[in-house]
DNA sequence: AGCACGCCGACT
DNA sequence: GTCGGCGTGCTC
């Protein structure tokens, strides 16, 4: 069936302004049919082609039939090299600078102005700051198309807002918080952008919601919210239950026809709150005033596709182009955050000292000596500290058992030298729950005679405790007390305020109805050993979430050593001074995010080909093993990408040598051996205020 | 990526 | 005198 949108295609050719008769005819197809549009006749049209030598504005004509349709934003079906492609049309122009024979917009797949000019922008700078193209990120943006859902009412919101006294006291718990709050709520939201490290015992998605209040609470401006996964996401919708009709939804796990109905509710202006994972920060609103970014430390945040934005760093590209003010928050505070904050780009909230002293949980170290002197102990993981702060905290409610590894026995090794213990596919073997015979964690494969590689030993050992046996011992130490545990493949979302010992994987925890009475950091030296740069990052934000689920004043054990930076950040409770270290360290060290670096992988002659095009004054590291990394001072990061990404596209057009895979401002560029790492890129960094 | 155009070897 | 090899180059 023909649709109200299709062109005729069998009239009267005619030549477009300047197309002498001498034109060469188009190759095959309807072509120039048509009478073209009188008033812009050139609409200009964005690709869906991942080529980096289609990445630009095509110049298509306009029929006067399809005129009326043809505006910015819309998708359309155009010919391209012979075939018909999905494009969006970015503009309506006089003229066309293409020199050539223009053919025709083909069809308008829908009315829908899908791709708004804001967006479209945003796209197109979101591409050039990861040397990536318009069209790979404009798939994260729009959602395909669902026809019905366009066909659906849309009302215009009226729910009435009203910022409870309680909002505004939250934010007062944060120094230059209860100014923010009031700055959102009088309207005022160019250059209104703060960094946040989360209060104690003040759920973060109550610090959300009041944010969100504020804005909804004016007649007009719409407020975004980025979450690190759906169940976040849930729990800020339940919070906020009362806005439910003036509020969308977006995340990935949707179908599509409930995904393009969220977004169009946002899109029309039906919805004045959008909630959703990461690529909501691309979401249409009208009026935006606010965006939100909780934990921006968490992965998810990174798109795992090229050319692997990040949500943080979109958002804050959208809130310096559009001026809307920028909150992003955290457990603990991220070191790109702190950059933010250090060039004034962004202002830091931190929890008041009244704030930390009346609610903060009280931290108590297990040092290495303690743990010496602790004969009486099960085992140097399992601290006799650790068992009578569990005993305490039962007596009036949950505690909560934070253990970093999942399963069992996880990870096993030899009992005489220690050698990791194999499978013979190159897998480590572990134990599962129940089972005798230890398994392969990769390929599933039962070890029925394992014998150690370098000794010849038959008996295993194991190196890490997962929370699952965790959960047994401490069943076993506390056999009437009922045990949960959780892990991200197994979550439990919620427990009650009764006693209960609540054992859980970093990330996994429970919330616990009132809080939890007491909260146990094991394996906490481990965590600090392992090798990757961001290591004692990623225990803060470890520990300060876990530490954020505590009541006020709870008793928090934790397995490392006080002289450990991150356990004094967390002793008092000082995110923000940690980060300052961190990104200190950093800049020492020239890493990210106080420089900008491109990771290129591909073989050897390639890699070196592309840096001998570089003019952009760089230094590099490798190149090794497929890979190298070129660093750039921070101001010359738009510079690199610009660069980057001309040399590969006409590398690409002439098809010299095989591509180089390019990757900027990676999650994870080095270990801390600074070894350049194969693989695994991800992720990016910049502050777009300078 | 496709898909043309284009300028040199073996066939009717 | 023509079919066709896949080497550059463009795609509105």
């Amino acid at each position: 069936m023909k649709s109200a949108f299709e062109s005729e295609t069998n009239q009267l050719a005619l030549l477009p302004a300047g197309g002498k008769a001498a034109a060469r005819r188009p190759r095959k197809g309807p072509s120039l049919s048509a009478v073209i549009a009188e008033e812009l006749p050139i609409a200009q049209v964005r690709i869906d082609s991942p080529l980096p030598q289609l990445d630009r504005i095509f110049d298509y004509t306009v029929s006067q039939q399809l005129s009326d349709l043809v505006q910015p934003g819309v998708r359309v079906r155009v010919r391209f090299a012979g075939r018909l492609v999905n494009g969006f049309v970015v503009g309506r122009v006089g003229a066309s600078d293409a020199g050539k024979t223009l053919r025709p917009i083909e069809r308008v797949v829908s009315g829908e102005r899908v791709l708004t000019p804001e967006i479209a922008d945003l796209v197109a700078a979101v591409a050039e700051h990861y040397a990536g193209t318009f069209s790979d990120v404009v798939r994260s943006a729009v959602p395909p198309r669902h026809a019905r859902a366009e066909a659906l009412q849309y009302p215009m919101p009226d729910v009435d807002v009203q910022v409870q006294e309680l909002d505004a006291q939250r934010w007062s718990r944060y120094t230059n918080g209860a100014a923010l709050f009031r700055r959102l709520r009088g309207g005022k939201s160019a250059n209104t952008r703060g960094v946040w490290s989360a209060a104690p015992a003040q759920p973060w998605y109550q610090d959300i919601a009041s944010l969100a209040r504020a804005i909804l609470e004016q007649p007009l401006g719409s407020v975004i919210v980025v979450l690190p996964d759906a169940h976040d996401v849930d729990l800020l919708s339940r919070e906020l239950v009362e806005l439910r009709d003036i509020t969308a939804v977006l995340t990935a796990d949707q179908g599509p026809e409930r995904r393009y109905r969220e977004f169009l509710r946002g899109l029309r202006g039906s919805v004045r709150l959008v909630i959703g994972t990461r690529a909501v920060v691309f979401a249409p609103v009208m009026d935006l005033r606010l965006i939100v970014v909780w934990d921006d430390q968490d992965d998810s945040l990174w798109e795992p596709h090229a050319p692997y934005w990040n949500a943080r760093d979109v958002a804050a590209m959208r809130s310096s182009a559009g001026g809307c003010a920028l909150l992003v928050g955290s457990p603990a505070r991220s070191v790109e955050t702190q950059l933010w904050c250090e060039q004034g780009w962004s202002q830091s909230l931190a929890p008041t000292r009244d704030a930390i002293a009346s609610s903060a949980p009280v931290v108590r170290a297990l040092e290495i000596d303690d743990l010496a002197r602790d004969v009486a102990a099960a085992s140097a993981r399992l601290p006799h500290m650790a068992w009578s702060v569990a005993k305490e905290g039962l007596k009036s409610g949950p505690v909560l058992v934070q253990v970093s590894r999942r399963g069992y026995l996880p990870t096993l090794c030899c009992q005489n030298c220690r050698t990791p213990a194999r499978c013979s596919c190159g897998g480590s073997l572990g134990l599962a729950t129940g089972q005798s015979l230890p398994t392969c964690t990769w390929c599933g494969v039962p070890a029925t005679s394992w014998s150690c590689r370098v000794c010849g030993e038959h008996n295993l050992r194991a190196v890490a405790i997962g929370v699952e046996r965790t959960a047994e011992e401490f069943g076993r130490a506390f056999p009437t007390t009922s045990v949960v545990w959780s892990q991200a493949s197994a979550m439990r979302r919620k427990v009650g305020s009764a006693a209960a010992l609540v054992i859980a994987t970093p990330g996994a925890e429970p919330i616990a109805e009132g809080g939890y009475a007491a909260v146990i950091i094991l394996d906490a030296r481990l965590q600090l050993q392992r090798p990757q740069l961001q290591v004692t990052q990623e225990a803060a934000r470890r520990w300060f979430g876990a530490a954020l689920l505590a009541r006020p004043r709870a008793p928090l054990v934790i397995t490392a050593d006080n002289s450990e930076p991150v356990v004094q950040a967390l002793v008092r409770w000082d995110a923000p001074w940690f980060a300052q270290r961190e990104l200190a360290d950093r800049v020492a060290a020239g890493l990210l995010p106080s420089t900008r670096m491109a990771v290129l992988t591909g073989a050897i002659t390639d890699i070196s080909e592309v840096l001998s095009l570089l003019t952009v004054e760089h230094q590099v590291l490798g190149p090794t093993d497929g890979s190298c990394i070129v660093v750039v001072r921070r101001d010359l990061g738009a510079q690199l990408s610009a660069q980057l990404r001309v040399i590969s596209t006409t590398r690409a057009v002439k098809g010299s040598g095989k591509s180089v895979n390019v990757v900027l401002d990676p999650r994870e560029p080095i270990t801390k051996a600074t070894a350049p790492m194969p693989g695994i890129p991800n992720g990016a960094t910049q502050n777009p205020g300078t």
